[in-house]
DNA sequence: AAAGGTTTTATGGGAAACCACAAAGCATTT
DNA sequence: AAATGCTTTGTGGTTTCCCATAAAACCTTT
């Protein structure tokens, strides 16, 4: 098991949880908090300096802004940076994100060795994922392999996803349609495209396609 | 003191968190704790049959659907709920909202005696609001206190609000003035809202009006 | 009351969205 | 190979958006 853990996480409620999760229940000695990015940063890396470096982090993804300005701004940054300087850590990342394409994106692009998604049986979860990790391993909740698993249907709502998250960002039809042709997707035409907004639109009850970007917004889809 | 406190939050680590709180450092006897609102009320309904009622009810707002279907789906349905069984029954909302406005009329709309944002000082507002509302008063942090009295941005705030969020339900720019009239708010010509909303698109760097809600919508400023 | 400035409203034209329908392309069945 | 159904693409017309410019209304100053 860990000897020493870094935490990561702005929310007190939290913090204090998981600090008391790891001391009283899996009987780790050595477990820091923090509040900032900035701040659990200075503290791993001191760790690092003097030779007792910390071996798990456990962090947030998102941390809220306040008066203190910070340059690590968020839980990524914060890895990115953590890693550079010690990539044998172990990360956990411990966040209210719950959007199987958004965890999939992010552990294509970080070094991460489990996602926990707060909710109603969280700490459970990050004790296995602890565990786990501790013996070597890695660990990802049942239900988000199987959604991430789950090709056909994402396949199929990738496409969705990236022609509304482009309108989204304000790119015209035509745009879109030179934008997919370029990256040789089908179908491509703005007629299609056309096509598919509106069977989106049919499907969430949207009356045009600015109502229709506010309800895939509010549910989370993109 | 209160003696017997009910709390509805479905993220366990701050359930978990908020029972030791009460229990332990607050000295309150009774603490029962839900991960759904169809629980918390039945549990709060119990009690009061039974002639020994909760006297505080600390709840979330919003809280995430699983297998299980729910008849009360948000902590304010809940309130609405427990309020008509029992209207002397004081409450605290414990939420991640931090936007004033929101925040506001919330507290127009609903008979709650504090209001603490999840956040990095959370535990200790959330003392002093047990520990006021014991006392036969109520809580509002400071800062909220503050954003809520500065009328003088809020009614400038709230015109762009209401346009963007008609724009955003999908009306077109004739509609809302068409509204707009109605309500006998000023300015209300569509050539003053596309004036608004092209200062809006200035301000903030969008595209178009769908970027400009998308954007809006992102800072939580809708 | 006149002058000057700001805000609100009106108008018009080009671009994009919206919508219905037709044509073309592709795969499967017979 | 012809027929069938499905998907993709194209076309045209109406509505709405976007943007510039000008007129009208309102307010303040002199």
């Amino acid at each position: 098991m860990f000897q020493k853990v870094l935490i990561a996480e702005d929310f007190d409620t939290n913090n204090q949880r998981l600090t008391s999760l790891l001391k009283e229940d899996l009987n780790i000695p050595n477990v820091v908090s923090s509040l900032y990015c900035d701040d659990a940063f200075l503290k791993a890396k001191k760790a690092l300096i003097s030779n007792i470096p910390f071996e798990l982090l456990i962090t947030d993804l998102s941390f809220k802004e306040d008066y203190r300005p910070q340059k690590l701004a968020s839980g990524l940054q914060l890895i990115e940076a953590l890693k550079k300087e010690q990539p044998e850590l172990k990360i956990i990342v411990f966040s209210i994100e719950d959007r199987p394409s958004k965890i999939n994106q992010i552990l294509t692009d970080y070094p991460i060795d489990s996602f926990i998604s707060k909710g109603r049986k969280a700490l459970e979860e990050l004790k296995k994922a602890i565990t786990e990790i501790s013996n070597g391993g890695s660990y990802f909740p049942f239900d988000l392999q199987q959604s991430l698993r789950n090709d056909n249907l994402s396949i199929l709502a990738l496409y969705d996803q990236m022609v509304l998250t482009y309108i989204s960002n304000g790119y015209t039809k035509d745009k879109v349609s030179t934008i997919l042709k370029q990256k040789d997707m089908s179908p491509s035409s703005v007629s299609s495209i056309e096509k598919r907004l509106q069977k989106l639109c049919d499907a969430f009850d949207a009356k045009n396609t600015t109502h229709l970007i506010t309800i895939v917004k509010d549910l989370h889809l993109i």
